[in-house]
DNA sequence: TGAAATGTTGGGGCG
DNA sequence: ACGCCCCAACATTTC
C-alpha cells in the first residue's frame, strides 16, 4: 500500500475547528492533514498586525493548538515569514499534493494568495480556497446594473433577499494525527510584546474558539432580548463582543447568524424579541458591507472614498493627537472611551463614534490618524470595519454621516451615560463629581470640584478645545474644501 | 447612528 | 374681557 501524500491546511483568519469549510474539506480527502499557521509579516505592507492584535493572536493560537491536540489532529505547525516562500517550502518538505485555505479579503492578501494559488497549480499541486469569513462573497452582491452597492440599506436588503446563508459545517474532523513535520515554537513568532501592557486585555478577554462560543451563548440568552434598547449604553454590557473573534475567525458569522436566527424562531410570536434579534443581524451585515466596499475600492483604508475630500486640509498636530490617544482631552466621555481602548483593547461602539467625531470634527485631525491608532490598539482591528468606520464618521465614506453632522460630546454623554457609570469606570479621577457635573467638569462650581478632589489643569485637563468654537471651525473647513463649481 | 438655529404655537401673567 | 408680551414646547430648517 502506498503511503498517502499529506494535505496542507493553511490557517489564517479562521482560527477555529467548528464550521471551517476548508479544514473539513481537507479532512474529507482522507489524507493526513497538516495544519499550518504562517505569521506573514512580509506581505501586509503598512497593514501589518498592530500590537493588540498580535497579543490576541498569540493567545488565540495557543488555544487553537490545544484544541487541535485534543481533536487528535496533526500538531499545529507554526511558521514565520513570506507565506509564498513558506508554502512552497512546506509543500516541498512534506510532498503535499493539496493546499487548502479559507479566503482572506485584504487587498494585499488577495494579491498574495492569487500568486500562491497560481504557482501551486503550475507546480502540479491542487490549491483550493473556500468561503468562511463572510456570509456573502463581496462580488456576489450587486445592484440591478451589476455595480457594487454604495449605500447600506439597499445593500442589506439585497443580502436578505438573496438569503441562502449556509448552515455551519457539521461533522467530526478526522485525520491521521501522526506528526510529519514540526514548526517553530509559538514564541518564535514574536507576537507577544516586550513590555507587559496587556494585563487589562487579559482580564477582559478570553481569546480562542471556546471563549467565542461561551460569549455568544451568554449574549443570546442574556442580552439579545433587549439588544436594541441596551446597545447604545457604554456602561451596560449589552453588545455581543464578537468583533475580535470574528476578525480572527474564532467564530464564523454563519454560526452567529444561525444561532441568533434560531433564538428568534424559538421566541415564536414574540415580535419584540424578533425585532431585537434582527437589529443585531443587521449589525453583522454592516461587517459584510465594509468588506464589500473594501473589495470594490481597495484604496478604502488609505483614501477618502468621496473625491471631494481629496484636498481637505486636515491638521497635523502631534500634541493634540497625543492628548486624544491618551484620553486627556478634558471631555470625560471621550477620555473614558480612549482609556477603555488602551486598557482593554476594545471600545464600545457608541463611544467609537464619539471619539471619532471628536478627532475629525473637533480637533480637525486626519481620520487616518484615528484609523492608525485604532489599528494598533484594538484587539478587533479589522481592515474592512476599521476603514469603513472611520470613513463613515469623517463623512468621506460611501454611505457616510454627512460632514456637518457633528456630535456634541456633552449631550451624547448625558444621553448615553446619564449616571456617569462609564466615565467613573475609566476616568476615576472624576468619580466623586455628582452626575450633573461629570459630563462637563469645567462647568462645575469651584466648590463641587474642590469637594470631588479635582483641580482642573492638574488632576484632570481643561477641555483642549471649546466644542462650539471647534464646531464652527469644522463647518468652515468643510465649506472651504468645497470645489468652486459646487459652491452655487 | 445630530445639533443648533430659526420658526410657530399656545397658555398664562398682567395691565 | 381683551390684547400684549413672554417663553416654553414643539416643529422645521440649516449646517
Amino acid at each position: 500500500m502506498t503511503k498517502s501524500k499529506p494535505v496542507i491546511f493553511w490557517f489564517r483568519n479562521d482560527l477555529r475547528l467548528a464550521d471551517n469549510p476548508a479544514l473539513a474539506a481537507a479532512c474529507d480527502t482522507g489524507q493526513p492533514v497538516i495544519p499550518v499557521y504562517i505569521h506573514d509579516d512580509v506581505n501586509a505592507g503598512i497593514w501589518k498586525n498592530g500590537g493588540a492584535t498580535n497579543w490576541w493572536l498569540h493567545q488565540s493560537l495557543t488555544s487553537l493548538a490545544a484544541s487541535i491536540g485534543a481533536a487528535g489532529l496533526h500538531p499545529l505547525v507554526f511558521c514565520k515569514g513570506d507565506a509564498k516562500a513558506e508554502i512552497a517550502r512546506l509543500v516541498k518538505e512534506t510532498g503535499a499534493d493539496h493546499v487548502f485555505w479559507n479566503r482572506c479579503y485584504e487587498p494585499w492578501a488577495i494579491a498574495r494568495d492569487t500568486q500562491i494559488k497560481e504557482s501551486l497549480k503550475s507546480g502540479g499541486v491542487d490549491a483550493q480556497s473556500f468561503s468562511a469569513f463572510l456570509l456573502f462573497e463581496p462580488w456576489e452582491i450587486q445592484n440591478k446594473t451589476g455595480q457594487p452597492y454604495k449605500v447600506f440599506t439597499p445593500y442589506s436588503r439585497a443580502c436578505l433577499e438573496r438569503g441562502g446563508i449556509r448552515p455551519p459545517v457539521s461533522g467530526k474532523l478526522k485525520s491521521d494525527g501522526k506528526p510529519i513535520i514540526t514548526g517553530l515554537p509559538l514564541e518564535k513568532l514574536g507576537l507577544m510584546p516586550d513590555i507587559k501592557w496587556y494585563d487589562g486585555m487579559a482580564e477582559t478577554w478570553t481569546p480562542g474558539e471556546t471563549g467565542a462560543k461561551k460569549r455568544l451563548k451568554k449574549f443570546i440568552t442574556g442580552c439579545l432580548d433587549e439588544y436594541k434598547a441596551q446597545r447604545d449604553f457604554p456602561a451596560v454590557d449589552g453588545g455581543s463582543r464578537m468583533s475580535p473573534y470574528l476578525h480572527f475567525g474564532e467564530i464564523s458569522p454563519h454560526i452567529i447568524w444561525h444561532d441568533v436566527s434560531k433564538a428568534i424562531a424559538e421566541a415564536g410570536h414574540d415580535n419584540a424579541f424578533a425585532n431585537h434579534g434582527q437589529g443585531y443581524l443587521r449589525q453583522l451585515l454592516w461587517r459584510e458591507f465594509s468588506w464589500h466596499l473594501l473589495y470594490h475600492f481597495p484604496e478604502f483604508p488609505e483614501k477618502a472614498w468621496n473625491p471631494r475630500f481629496a484636498g481637505f486640509k486636515w491638521k497635523k498636530n502631534k500634541k493634540l493627537l497625543n492628548h486624544w490617544q491618551k484620553g486627556q482631552t478634558g471631555y470625560p466621555i471621550i477620555d473614558a472611551g480612549m482609556r477603555e481602548l488602551w486598557q482593554t483593547g476594545w471600545m464600545h461602539n457608541r463611544v467609537r463614534m464619539l471619539v471619532g467625531s471628536f478627532l475629525v470634527k473637533n480637533l480637525l485631525l486626519d481620520w487616518r490618524d484615528g484609523e492608525d491608532w485604532f489599528w494598533d490598539t484594538l484587539v478587533d482591528a479589522d481592515l474592512g470595519n476599521n476603514a469603513q468606520g472611520w470613513q463613515w464618521i469623517a463623512g468621506c465614506g460611501a454611505d457616510a454621516a454627512p460632514y456637518f453632522r457633528i456630535f456634541n460630546p456633552i449631550l451624547q454623554s448625558r444621553k448615553f451615560d446619564a449616571e456617569g457609570d462609564y466615565i467613573r469606570r475609566y476616568v476615576p479621577e472624576l468619580s466623586k463629581l455628582p452626575d450633573e457635573f461629570i459630563h462637563a467638569p469645567w462647568e462645575a462650581p469651584a466648590m463641587e470640584l474642590h469637594r470631588a478632589g479635582i483641580t482642573l489643569g492638574k488632576t484632570y485637563p481643561h477641555p483642549i478645545v471649546d466644542h462650539a468654537e471647534a464646531r464652527d471651525l469644522a463647518l468652515k473647513a468643510y465649506h472651504d474644501s468645497k470645489p468652486d463649481d459646487d459652491a452655487a
